[in-house]
RNA sequence: GGGGAGCUACGCUAACCUGGUAGACUGCUAGCUUUGGGAGCUAGUAAUCGGAGUUCAAAUCUCCGGCUCCCCA
């Protein structure tokens, strides 16, 4: 017989009806995030905050591996350092959250809760670089940052607070601050491909859409499962910009002194959004397996006759394979098989392992992959290696399906027409561009279509194209799109 | 930026229109029976978003604030 089904652990909205509403009951039903006191910021559960572990250690490795060394500066910037830097400030400040005062004593100066940390951080760099033989100096923190956003807030993708590193380096060249942007951008396609199982699309971003304070900005664009796009990480050139402002100069090899090139870069929990909002089902949660706090779950179905068999015979899968996975061996008596089967579903568990008489007998187990509903047999001989391949495969499917997600949806468009057709149905309209900022605007004020990035790889094929707007010859391959 | 809807226990909801005992389901606690896709019975536990107003009396009516969601830009 079918029991009720209980409502706080149900996904009631479809995923294909209605987007927002079921994306929110994803993440607060499955426990992976709720709710807070203060609006539009968000608690990070344990199983949310140890995905987020997974990313940062995995990026952390590769940045120190690169020789880039981690810093911690305040939380609190002076309003005058924030002040410094002219576009940065116009940039943020509608964002900027302040103190002004402690206790019952007002400040004589306000303090900014960081939107980013440039400011403070650069007025420190001022003092320590003095010569060439000081840089290159590359600095990394892992902080949270505060943007106080005007738009009603979603989980993850728009939250007031987030969590972030933010890579900040100084170079005596320009050539070597650019040649910094490869590795740093290869280093998120990484984490992206590897750990969220995420597909995205670098590329150069318009000087109208570049980071505040920026000369050049470059980003991965996501698109979402509504057609939407998302920024993902980005790297910024930041040239002499905030060198001048802050007053960051080196002496040269020749005696001469000169400004630093400098560069930032940054990837956030944002990524989180679109991770949830690819994988996802209506099931609940879908988690790639190495972000996953529980990759494989034990669910040994017994009676009250057979239940201590059963349970050492679970317990003996569970001690082959605990040294070499994140296993859960759920053998809480409270709960029927049927009602942890969903549980572990909404809770995105990639693997579910089942074992009854019928297994015991045979000497195997029930392997059922989450993403696909799709399971399989094991025999105890092996059962590593096939879980490892499983796990694997789990990951895979879910990159290539992203992948597949965002080709399938960039259409490759020649004139206006076509493109307000593709920004309509939702994807990327991958189109050629004057170059102009007219045309970008207009296109922007007419479609509600952003310039998401100028992808690489497409890039030669402005070549002999025109643009999509104004018909003079195409400078850039631009990839429009309606954007979160 | 513009419009709309809503907020009662963790969750979902009744009572609101027509002011007067906050009632189910789920959860949680305990006990007994169960256990291959959300088990059953019994007992217990737990709620009107905040503030002000109107009133003998406010979940209900009015105003202000907060929060959440949706649609459009």
């Amino acid at each position: 017989m079918k029991a009720e089904v209980t409502e706080n652990r149900t996904i009631s909205a479809k995923k294909e009806d209605n987007f927002s509403e079921w994306y929110v009951q994803v993440i607060i039903n499955s426990e992976f995030a709720d709710y807070s006191a203060v609006s539009g910021c968000i608690v990070f559960r344990p199983s949310s905050y140890f995905a987020w572990e997974q990313v940062r250690d995995y990026v952390d490795g590769r940045f120190k591996d690169d020789g880039i060394e981690n810093v911690y500066f305040p939380t609190l910037i002076p309003e005058r350092l924030l002040q410094k830097e002219g576009e940065h400030i116009i940039g943020f400040s509608p964002e900027v959250a302040w103190v002004t005062q402690t206790g019952d004593t007002k400040l004589d100066e306000r303090l900014a809760v960081r939107p980013t940390s440039e400011a403070i951080m650069y007025d420190n760099l001022s003092k320590w670089i003095r010569s060439w033989r000081d840089l290159p100096m590359r600095l990394n923190q892992w902080n949270s940052v505060v943007r106080w956003e005007f738009k009603h807030p979603t989980p993850f993708l728009r939250t007031r607070e987030f969590l972030w590193n933010e890579g900040h380096s100084a170079f005596a060249s320009e050539e070597e601050a650019e040649a910094e942007g490869k590795v740093i951008l290869g280093i998120y396609h990484d984490v992206l491909k590897d750990y969220l199982a995420l597909y995205g699309i670098p590329g150069e971003k318009t000087q109208k859409e570049k980071f505040a304070g920026a000369i050049a900005s470059f980003s991965i664009e996501h698109l979402m499962p509504d057609g939407k796009a998302v920024q993902g990480p980005a790297f910024h050139l930041d040239g002499n910009n905030f060198s001048k402002a802050f007053d960051i100069k080196f002496i040269d090899n020749n005696g001469e002194k000169r400004f630093v090139f400098q560069n930032t870069w940054a990837i956030s929990t944002r990524e989180f959004g679109v991770m949830i909002a690819t994988h996802s089902d209506n099931k609940g949660l879908v988690l790639p397996p190495k972000l996953a706090k529980i990759q494989i779950v034990i669910v040994p179905i017994y009676n009250d006759k057979n239940r201590d068999e059963i349970i050492g015979y679970s317990t003996e899968i569970y001690n082959m394979i605990k040294g070499e996975f994140r296993v859960y061996h759920d053998i809480r008596d409270e709960y029927s098989p049927g009602w942890k089967f969903n549980e572990w579903e909404l809770k995105g568990v990639p693997i579910r392992v089942e074992v009854g008489k019928r297994e015991m007998g045979e000497r195997n187990m029930v392997a059922k992959m989450r993403h696909t509903s799709g399971s399989e047999s094991i025999s105890l001989d092996n059962p590593i290696e096939v879980l490892k391949l499983m796990l694997e495969k789990i990951h895979n499917d879910l990159y290539e399906s992203s992948k597949r997600f965002v080709i399938d949806n960039t259409h490759v468009v020649e004139n206006y027409t076509d493109l307000k057709e593709v920004i309509k149905r939702g994807g990327f309209a991958q189109s050629p561009w004057c170059g102009s900022q007219d045309c970008e605007d207009r296109i922007k004020d007419e479609t509600i279509a952003k310039a998401t990035n100028m992808p690489f790889h497409v890039q030669e094929l402005a070549k002999g194209k025109r643009c999509v707007l104004c018909g003079k010859p195409a400078k850039h391959i631009v990839n429009f799109s309606r954007s979160h």
